[in-house]
DNA sequence: TTTATTCTCGCACAGCTGTGCTACTATCTC
DNA sequence: GAGATAGTAGCACAGCTGTGCGAGAATAAA
């Protein structure tokens, strides 16, 4: 044999460096050559571990999933679970910031590229899920109101990456806002 | 003097390439030979009335707005105002669909291009002018009302554009339903 | 018709892209 | 030690990119 690589931390590496790469350049920026520079790495070397360019792509966006999926199962499911629960889909940290970016440059580059279609409707499908059981945790069953939380929330994050004026804690009082009226209009017995 | 060329044409013709191309392959591929093609020009030619890339991507874009603006501004101001104002921010229809992508697809390259970011920046406090000018003809004057129009209209919009179970009656719909409890909440003195 | 001007178009160039291929090195097993 | 193999690294190539430049065609004014 020969010697051994530490793939999963390569895997972390990579990710990590093309996150930064689209967050900083874009996702037109995330080229086999600047990820590996960015990654410390010569470009061949990066190409041992992920052979093609849509490879690096791919792992980058289906990564941002998993992380996601991570924090949201760690939640300890106390009295703010369900606000705690949307605000890890929000961009309110720096870590978070960057891995919105990324998302959101994924939706859009699933628009035009079949292959990250999947990922993409994977990772949409889970937010929903989460919504799903925010509206259940605030005492609603109406789909109506999951594609609400689920609308609401991906404006706030668009929100926050795009607009300067949009902080963390902007986004993070109208949520609160949001969150308020609905608990009321729930309690009210309008919809169930 | 000699032969002249219809600037007003060629720009909307180069234009509605423009957007053609970033709806079908994304604003990558929005390159002088795709656009040229798809506008049915020799590279040189275009290049003629948009001497560099960025000049047909920035006029791309703002466009956009351009289109929007007279939209709005030529909606009859009858009893549905705010509902369709509101409605030609989305995508409900082809051609508006096709404008949301490229206007998102502004949304993340202006992330990374600074030179994108006034026209986003107009586009962003634009449409906010209309969410304002809804919240107060829903009889409201409260900024987090109008920062929640905001959010939801641009969500649902990422929604249609972006899941394929979003249609634009699906969008409608949920736009109705939020409109309604808004003005419920307005009617019950919540918040003025 | 002549002439000036506007517009069209092709060519060339440097720099980037993904990727195939090959040589080399370091380390694990025997 | 010897040898096999996992991983590194460089080079080359075709194809794309934006853009500079100059030559030509078409048309308006003289």
């Amino acid at each position: 044999m020969a010697r051994q690589l530490d793939h999963e931390a390569r895997d972390r590496a990579v990710v990590e460096a093309s996150w930064r790469v689209i967050a900083r350049e874009g996702m037109t920026a995330l080229t086999v050559r600047s990820v590996a520079k960015e990654a410390d790495l010569a470009p061949s070397s990066l190409r041992y571990s992920f052979p093609t360019q849509s490879s690096v792509r791919e792992r980058a966006i289906s990564a941002v999933l998993e992380r996601l999926q991570e924090r949201v199962v760690a939640l300890p499911e106390d009295a703010h679970w369900g606000e705690n629960a949307l605000l890890e889909l929000m961009p309110v940290d720096g870590e978070k910031h960057t891995e919105a970016i990324v998302w959101l440059a994924l939706e859009m580059a699933a628009v035009a590229d079949v292959d990250l279609q999947p990922v993409r409707a994977r990772a949409n499908a889970y937010i929903r899920t989460v919504c799903h059981d925010v509206a259940a945790w605030l005492g609603s069953s109406s789909e109506d109101l999951v594609d609400q939380l689920h609308a609401f929330v991906d404006g706030l994050t668009l929100h926050v990456v795009v607009r300067d004026e949009c902080t963390p804690q902007w986004a993070e009082r109208a949520l609160r806002i949001y969150l308020d009226e609905v608990r009321e209009r729930i309690a009210a017995g309008v919809q169930n």
